[in-house]
DNA sequence: TATGAATGAGTATTCATTCAT
DNA sequence: TATGAATGAATACTCATTCAT
């Protein structure tokens, strides 16, 4: 696996990497401001400034530039959960609900357009790690947890808590930043999962 | 307002009449089994069986036939939400929710694709007439719950139900008819709101 | 030659010959108003207040419509001409001219749109009569004028003439109803004309 | 103001500006020889030989074919005025109408079919030049000319003679070369001017 | 390798005409 | 005979993709 992953070929120049990365900035910016129905491979390369064929010499079509923009999205979004994830473990129950909660807006909090438009194709990319990753952490705390089947109670709160914030972000972004907002957020999950 | 509220024209007669339902069936199908992307008038009459220009004897033109859809689904939904909202207003917390979460599960079960063509145009047609009657109930059952600002309480606990069992419905349909998941859905809902 | 002599088949009841003439009127109407680009049979029956299938009851397509309108307008404008010729052989230059300028501006104040719209496909159906009238007046009255190639010169007259009205019946309709105008235009012919 | 002033984009390539040229050829001949109704853009590239998406590559749609065109007859036609008027005011009636004849011919004797169907549209633009232009010399030669309403009488005049000329040239364009005919032409409008 | 001109299948929509009732 | 529902070829225009330069 490496950056290039959904790449006709690797470029090995520096300004056939420079032109991939203006290329899916466009997108990406198409994507967040505009939506999907209004991205376009000429208006891609036209912002990208540069040619269309030059567009085609990179990426095969025009849903490779969406997927390699999911890919890093993903990427991006593993790494921070990543480091999110490191210190929880150890944490109780009610201290790990606070970091994830505000792993989970701070993630949505970016640039929800975007997030919306690789979300609006395949909307469950993150949720099954995501969810093996609090599953391990329901686990390892079994004892202090409610629910039986962590299985589905880790499904429940993630299908819900994603779907939750996603929504606010979209529709409501200043809420996210509102205290009370995520104080209410924290509840949700902290009085589902206690004992 | 009549039931061919968004037409052209009122059929006259009973093959018209035919026409139009047979027209939005096909419509329904393609928006449900392959979404908005793949819906174009031609197929939608060719599923149809009928001319394109019969579409066009109705419909004045392709969004005309979604709006219709949505209309009626709006229509059933608010007669069903009516329904499910009479007697509740009398019932505790722990039973209101009960039935309140097997109208969600219902709705979602019947065709989820569909409800996801349509929601992804208006995403918010529905939450607010139910969420001000969550909000009618809170009020009315305040020394019930926990939460102070019932106002935030409905919109949390409604968008993250809402998507829950939508996305359930969309991935994991099998899953709506499982006691525990209803179970669990249940507990999520009455844990937060109670006191 | 009767009257219905673009028609399908020959009307047998009142009714019929209502519904011929109501559709005939419509088309007119349309012409007139709209011009031919916004002719349309559907629109040509709702006007009428006769379904399409009426409208092909009696005429095999448009353009039997526009073909039989022609007709018509064509028969009035002989039926004219022929009055308005009858006393003109026995007058001097000076005078038939006058009348027939008379007879030229009369017949384009009357409806200009609809002369034009039914000019504009075939626009030459009227001068040919004309002419050969024109060209029998100058026969008898050779001695009075000047030109020796008749025929030219009634084409030559005729052409510009009937033009000239024409478009001033469109373009500066006013101009007919003016005596000056009137009195140039028969400036223009007569000075042509005389020796 | 440049040659390509209504189109799309610039040509920046040799191919471009052919693929342009080739289009307004083929719209000029189909306008031509079939008229206004006839055009369609499949039609005008399959005669141009190239595809629909060319023709959208340079043109926003199809009038600014029809509008390109018109704005180059316009440029050529002015072109042509321009130099024909130059040496006119100097010049007496008799001589000036020989003249003011020749430049009438002349223009219409290219291509009529075109002229007819480009006219058709705004089939006022070259009046009123063409008017304003002859009004300056009768008024600098009013003592040589009979009218007293001398913006009646160019009206007149030029109404009658470009009808005149244009359907000659619809209809008998061989008379266009016929020297029997300019004179008549020429006898018009002098004996209608002259004192 | 980069460019951008060219392609053509695909889309929404119209309208003259047919035909079952 | 009258009706109006149904038909489908035609039209203007878009856009992902190819390819000559």
């Amino acid at each position: 696996m490496n950056k290039y992953n959904s790449l006709k070929k690797l470029p090995k120049q520096d300004r056939s990497e420079a032109t991939v990365e203006v290329l899916l900035e466009a997108t990406a910016r198409i994507l967040s401001k505009e939506g999907k129905a209004r991205l376009s491979t000429n208006r891609i390369a036209q912002l990208a400034g540069v040619s269309v064929g030059s567009l085609y010499q990179y990426f095969p079509n025009k849903e490779a530039l969406v997927a390699e923009l999911r890919r890093r999205y993903e990427e991006a979004f593993l790494n921070r959960l990543m480091a999110a994830a490191a210190g929880l473990g150890a944490l109780p129950l009610r201290e790990a609900i606070h970091q994830f909660t505000r792993f989970l807006v701070d993630i949505h909090a970016e640039d929800p357009g975007l997030h919306n438009a690789l979300a609006e194709e395949i909307p469950d990319w993150e949720l099954p790690l995501i969810q093996r990753m609090a599953l391990t952490y329901l686990e390892a705390h079994r004892d202090e947890v409610r629910p039986e089947n962590l299985d589905l109670a880790s499904r429940i709160l993630l299908q819900a808590g994603e779907a939750l914030v996603h929504e606010t972000a979209l529709r409501s972004p200043e809420l996210l930043t509102n205290a009370e907002f995520n104080v209410e957020v924290e509840e949700l999950f902290y009085r589902y999962l206690r004992k």
